[in-house]
DNA sequence: TTGTAAGCGTTATCAT
DNA sequence: ATGATAACGCTTACAA
């Protein structure tokens, strides 16, 4: 039972296709008497206009392709529903694809996505450089969001990584934290390095220099084992995300080290999870769903070829304190 | 600057698009110079073939809808990675929509999806019966995924839920579990109900009496709630799922009660993070990711049409014993 | 083996 | 206001 085709509801109708097209589209006025005659054989035949056709002819998809890393991982399905929510009000639907954070799929994805002729992509990196991009012509359609490259220096929108990272730390040492060790992402990951510079802006304007730097992971499991092999215990462990954090706090946890009594440790994102985690965990604040709704607002100008003034979003994060830090009152040094 | 078009790459490799057609697909036998020729336009233009143009032509798009309730919630992703992971494998790509739990915009999505001429739907159903689904020619191009309606007697992948209740209980039950208290998901939703099913099941083989069912709503903040105003507390909280049993832990731990030395609490799930939560979460493991992989699996093989014989697909779960039971010594009735 | 031409289901242009 | 027709880019009989 094939679905019923515009000339099958112009027959039934007894008028011509264009007709039918024009009372479906509303794209030009018709009689009122035959607008009636198709609308009913519409009805009768359950017949709705087969979009595959459509986007040939008018050579548009409504269809915007969304690359990201992991669904898995609890970040980037916030991001994803965003999106979503802003596309479906203008009529788009989503297409897509997790690169397994790996630059090859990354890359293959991006091609299938363009082969599908999407109208537009929102394209969030695994993290590394991605050359493949650098040469596109149509990167004009590409909105980056979460991560982007040196090169990349329009359509996107990102947070304010070094400016959070660095309020993070202002808050701990305005804890009287002395000591610090990072426990970071992927070295050469986007947010990893900006985090790293926010993160030693803080400590350098405080004077600090007693401070070390691991980039293990952005994962619960690799934040374990670091946090597991960790020598000396400083006053505050600054975790590259909450994942990490959970982890270790789960390690020190295991090696009957108390948190927040004998150290501070905090996070980065604010998943859902991190209010929920035991002990509730400090940490900053990004506006996540934003980050995916902004994306997709945007893109959606892009591809309306509008006058963009504003192609490059920065937002803002919010620090949470909650219970995985607190005052340090004695020396460790 | 439009994408270059196959007449193109005819024109530049001096031959007829048919040629180039055949070249590309193999789809027949062509002479070894003209497919280096037209190999190297291909080259040369960066050409690649348009899928809409193709599908239009073929009646078949290569592109599966998935219908999911919410992204958000970290039990759907890991069945879309699952079948995204075998649909990529089969040259597909996934569609995706969130229905919000909402049964209008379910039926919205349909629709939408079909007008895109997905060439199947894997359906993640929002739980309550969906009247739409019921008089669907087509829905032969349909897996049901973890969700079923009474109406719906093939093509879906589900978990054993009353089986799978049932054993828990029955674990419980060989800890010297006495009386109990079920906090579920809401009433008339399909995997509430036969979860229920296997909890009255077990109990009434072991002749007990003294229990309760309370219908909140798969949701932490539900659990929560639920478990706060908790008149007595039994000697075993039997959740829906995990989601709810995180928050009747933290409910309880806010009440001075203390889990499982005072009440054991169970989840049903096995959410990633079950086994962070603190303490870890005791609960019945689903296979998500083979739900969506196995339901991918189906729907290709019908949407290739051979001859099904299996297409009813119940996955096992298993009992993950954690830190959330314990033995009951005394009698608390 | 290769080319010509029809057709997939729309929309847009051009007459009428 | 309505209808005939071409075109979107591809695949596939059918001819040659």
């Amino acid at each position: 039972m094939k679905a019923p085709t515009m000339k099958q509801v112009a027959q039934m109708a007894g008028v011509s296709s264009s007709t039918v097209s024009r009372v479906i589209n509303h794209s030009a006025p018709v009689n009122e008497d035959l607008q009636k005659k198709v609308m009913k054989a519409v009805e009768a035949l359950g017949y709705s206009p087969d979009q595959i056709a459509r986007s040939l002819r008018k050579g548009k998809t409504n269809v915007v392709g969304v690359i990201i890393p992991n669904i898995t991982n609890p970040f980037f399905p916030v991001i994803v529903k965003g999106a979503e929510d802003y596309l479906r009000k203008q009529n788009y639907l989503i297409m897509l694809g997790n690169s397994d954070f790996d630059l090859k799929m990354e890359k293959k994805l991006f091609n299938t996505l363009k082969a599908k002729n999407v109208d537009g992509l929102l394209f969030v990196g695994s993290g590394g450089r991605t050359p493949f991009i650098d040469n596109l012509e149509n990167r004009k359609k590409i909105v980056f969001v979460d991560r982007i490259y040196e090169n990349i220096e329009k359509n996107y929108v990102i947070v304010d990584n070094i400016k959070g990272m660095n309020d993070l730390v202002n808050y701990l040492l305005d804890l009287n934290h002395k000591s610090f060790v990072m426990i970071n992402g992927k070295k050469r990951t986007y947010t990893a390095e900006k985090r790293r510079e926010g993160f030693e802006l803080a400590l350098k304007n405080a004077n600090i220099s007693q401070y070390e730097i691991i980039y293990s992971g952005y994962s619960y499991e690799k934040g374990y084992e670091t946090a597991l092999s960790l020598k000396e215990i400083p006053d505050a462990v600054v975790c590259g995300d909450d994942m990490i954090a959970f982890g270790v706090i789960d390690a020190l946890k295991k090696r009957g080290i108390n948190v927040p009594e004998d150290v501070s440790v905090t996070g980065f994102d604010d998943l859902t999870f991190s209010s929920k985690f035991s002990p509730p965990l400090t940490t900053m604040h990004q506006p996540i769903y934003e980050l995916g709704f902004e994306a997709a607002k945007l893109l959606v100008k892009i591809i309306n070829d509008k006058q963009i003034k504003k192609n490059k979003i920065i937002l803002p994060t919010t620090l949470v304190p909650r219970k995985t830090t607190a005052l340090r009152l004695k020396k460790t040094s």
